[in-house]
DNA sequence: ATTTCCGGCATAACATTGTTATGAAAGGAT
DNA sequence: ATCCTTTCATAACAATGTTATGCCGGAAAT
């Protein structure tokens, strides 16, 4: 038994959360079931209930996997000489890893419900409120990120918490309507719409106008432009 | 039989649909079931069939219906003398319409899948595509508003129909947090988050701050505060 | 007025889902 | 060596969307 072949027969609860964020990504949530995960690791469909109780909590484990890999991606930034390319930089990186997973985005804001079971009565979506810390870890880098912008801008009006906030809230918002494909056809919507849209809120928090564009263009430049989706 | 009788008998595709639509309210996508809407309206699961050639389509028409009654709401919002009131008064009919029905407006949004057939492999969302007219028909109300204000400031920096998709972007990121219950326990949201956002995005487009200070607090002034979330 | 035809819908069956009951097999602890 | 716990394969169960079938009633045609 090769070394590959050992590590594959082990750690059954991993290869089955890794084949679900497989099959989520290239078919969709409709596509994860029992049945067909049990298939893919070959095992039995009592594998999923053993490690994790039921669909339902295979589902709230790829929303923390998938919190932690958003997390890892912003902290890949490294922060830089200037605190507003470094948040701009941040907004640009979370949205590149949004739509490189764009099924477990939207399942990680229960955007979706795989099952029919889940999205149900109570609203509330694990992951950002309280209940994944996963979740507030991602939203810590913002407002670090935020912290310093204003602390550079000697901007005291709000808090950063506050702030991180309505930035979170308009990269979501942004992010979500990309994927649904509602800027089809309209050129670079990062360009025609993200980078606008985030120059008028770090302008907002303080940054100068002059200087905001020149971190736009700084940042643009770096950017590798007409990238395609990767995933289906 | 009484005239409430005879239109209660008649109309089952309306029927249906209003049935379909309180049911998502009280007890979410996951109740939203043929059998149930079946037994809702005192039919058999087959009228689903006829009207709307399954449970697909009737989802279908509901967002479709949901749309119309965001841009209803949004028509409701009488013009006023000066637009930088008209367009934040817009972005608060928005929220607060959404939040009156929070399931409708994630399943607007492909936000959610009731039955596990939808949100699938395409990832581009009915409505705010091209797909349904309705769709554009409420992102129109919003260019008006945008360009209202951009002509009253002398802004011709930036598109209307650009500035205006960045608001969108904003205001729905914030309201699918704010459903999410990202903004628990932070006392009022509204005043915390959206307005601040909004404030940076209207300065954005070219008003000036004290003007916009103005704004906000003429708007706040005649709002209801602390209101609750009235869907179940 | 009778006949014909067609749309609407109830009944019942089917395929597919998540789930659970049962038991076998393997591995470690005593 | 024995027992106990964990793990998982098999199979059955409940509930879902869907479809086949046929009845019924009204409208149109003769």
């Amino acid at each position: 038994m090769s070394p590959r072949e050992s590590t594959a027969k082990a750690h059954p609860r991993s290869r089955l959360l890794e084949a679900a964020i497989r099959i989520l990504a290239a078919d969709g949530p409709e596509a994860l079931q029992a049945r067909r995960l049990a298939t893919e690791v070959g095992m039995s469909t009592m594998a999923v209930y053993t490690h994790f109780g039921g669909m339902g909590g295979l589902i709230t484990e790829i929303v923390r996997e998938g919190f932690i890999r958003l997390g890892r991606r912003m902290e890949e930034i490294p922060p830089g000489d200037d605190p507003v390319v470094d948040l701009l930089a941040l907004g640009l990186a979370y949205r590149d890893h949004a739509l490189d997973n764009p099924q477990l985005y939207r399942l990680m804001f229960g955007v979706v419900s795989p099952g029919g079971r889940q999205g149900g009565k109570d609203l509330t979506v694990a992951g950002v409120g309280n209940d994944l810390p996963e979740g507030q870890a991602a939203f810590a880098r913002l407002v670090t990120a935020v912290t310093r912008v204003m602390e550079a801008t000697d901007t005291r009006e709000e808090e950063p918490h506050s702030a991180a906030a309505q930035f979170w809230s308009a990269i979501h918002g942004y992010v979500l309507l990309e994927i649904a494909g509602f800027f089809d056809g309209d050129g670079d919507p990062v360009e025609r719409y993200l980078v606008p849209l985030g120059t008028k809120l770090v302008v907002g928090i303080g940054a100068t106008p002059e200087h905001t564009a020149r971190c736009v263009r700084q940042i643009a430049a770096a950017r590798p432009r007409a990238e395609s989706i990767t995933e289906a």
